[in-house]
DNA sequence: TCCGCCTTACCTGCCGGTAGGTAGTGCGGA
DNA sequence: TCCGCACTACCTACCGGCAGGTAAGGCGGA
């Protein structure tokens, strides 16, 4: 263990401070969501960590080095709760209730990471080395063959497996992306506790009167 | 009729030649929805239609306002639809489709629009003066009373009425403002007219499975 | 003649990034 | 014990470049 590591230890025992690299990677997730690639400065960074742009670049070399890392950590993240779910044994609906639940409460628990993961969506990865379709091209295929599979087996109405994803991952993706917008619409903070029970409800609801016969 | 649109008028029918103003229109369209607001340079719209910086803003007096005015010819139209499909003299499931369909053509018949809606929304519409969702709040409210009365009569199943519209946004919407990451997961171009026949189709499926009692 | 459209030249301000320097810390050897 | 060295983390000052926007002039057509 560094000596690095152990005072970073010991001040987060002392009085629960992280890391100024670790307060970077926090503060550009926030600022890269709320203004995106181009429009957040460094100096917007290093401002809310408070030190100068060339502190930050200082543990960073470059702003886009930056963001892959704010990047490639969302998806780490993200991927390995996915795959949590998905590894659970059940099957049926149950599984999909399972898989959908846990969607929605990464997503709730990281609103910031699905506006990163959006923008990123609408750029094509512009910004990034990584393909994020690539990444997710195997847990994509897997879902469509399990709803395949249960489609056959009578568990589910036949529908299209792949555009049923895309459906899915649109109506879980935009509520938290679009938070922003929805608030105009719903007259309340749609990230509210209330509002997000309400909405996780209506989405397991709605997915399995679709999914499974009456 | 001004001398002005007797010239475009005039220049149309010698060579499908359009004014520099609605050329500019027409290539800001493209720039913001590619890179959006603050990742377009006035220099690449005015590049795009083949003029000087200073030119561009001898048609409009500033970024912002060409950004709004883009913006606003947009909502215009898009609302100008949607009202045409929702005052169709129809009822219970048909005119859903009907709206169903005329949303999704608006959409493929226009892809950076959507694009630049999303971007609008997860900005929370900090580039406009316009509220988006205010202009679109009486069609959302309209839209609500509508399901509630069809599923109190009986004819869709019983669902939040204003999370299922959010949900038709969602799977409306996502398919085209992310075509370029969903075609690395199709294996084909999200915005041909194959796979927009089969997205379309799916919608209609699968929202009539999830509405409609058997 | 005058006006609409476009030009070049220029302004200020912020961008990402670099250079160079300064505290503070840990450590091995005299 | 204390000196010299290396290293980390941060700073100020600066660079070239590009952003949005302005000023002033050329020019062709009504």
């Amino acid at each position: 263990m560094s000596s690095h590591a152990i005072t970073e230890a010991v001040s987060i025992v002392a009085g629960s401070e992280r890391s100024t690299r670790d307060q970077i990677l926090d503060a550009s997730v926030v600022c890269f969501a709320y203004a995106g690639y181009s429009g957040t400065s460094l100096n917007d960074i290093a401002a809310e960590v408070g030190i100068r742009r060339p502190s930050l670049l200082h543990h960073f070399a470059s702003k886009e080095v930056l963001y892959g890392e704010v990047f490639e950590r969302l998806l780490g993240d993200w991927f390995a709760r996915l795959v949590g779910a998905i590894d659970v044994p059940a099957s049926g609906w149950k599984k999909v209730e399972g898989v959908l639940r846990a969607g929605f409460g990464f997503f709730a628990d990281n609103p910031n990471y699905v506006i990163l993961m959006r923008r990123e969506a609408i750029d094509g990865g512009v910004h990034l080395g990584i393909d994020l379709s690539a990444v997710l091209r195997p847990l994509f295929d897997e879902a469509a063959d399990y709803f395949r599979r249960e489609m056959d087996a009578g568990t589910f109405r036949q529908q299209n497996a792949e555009q049923l994803l895309l459906t899915g991952y649109g109506a879980l993706l935009s509520y938290f992306s679009d938070a922003p917008f929805l608030e105009g619409l719903l007259d309340e903070n749609p990230l509210s506790s209330g509002a997000l029970d309400r909405r996780c409800a209506h989405i397991i609801e709605f997915f399995e009167a679709a999914l499974v016969p009456a």
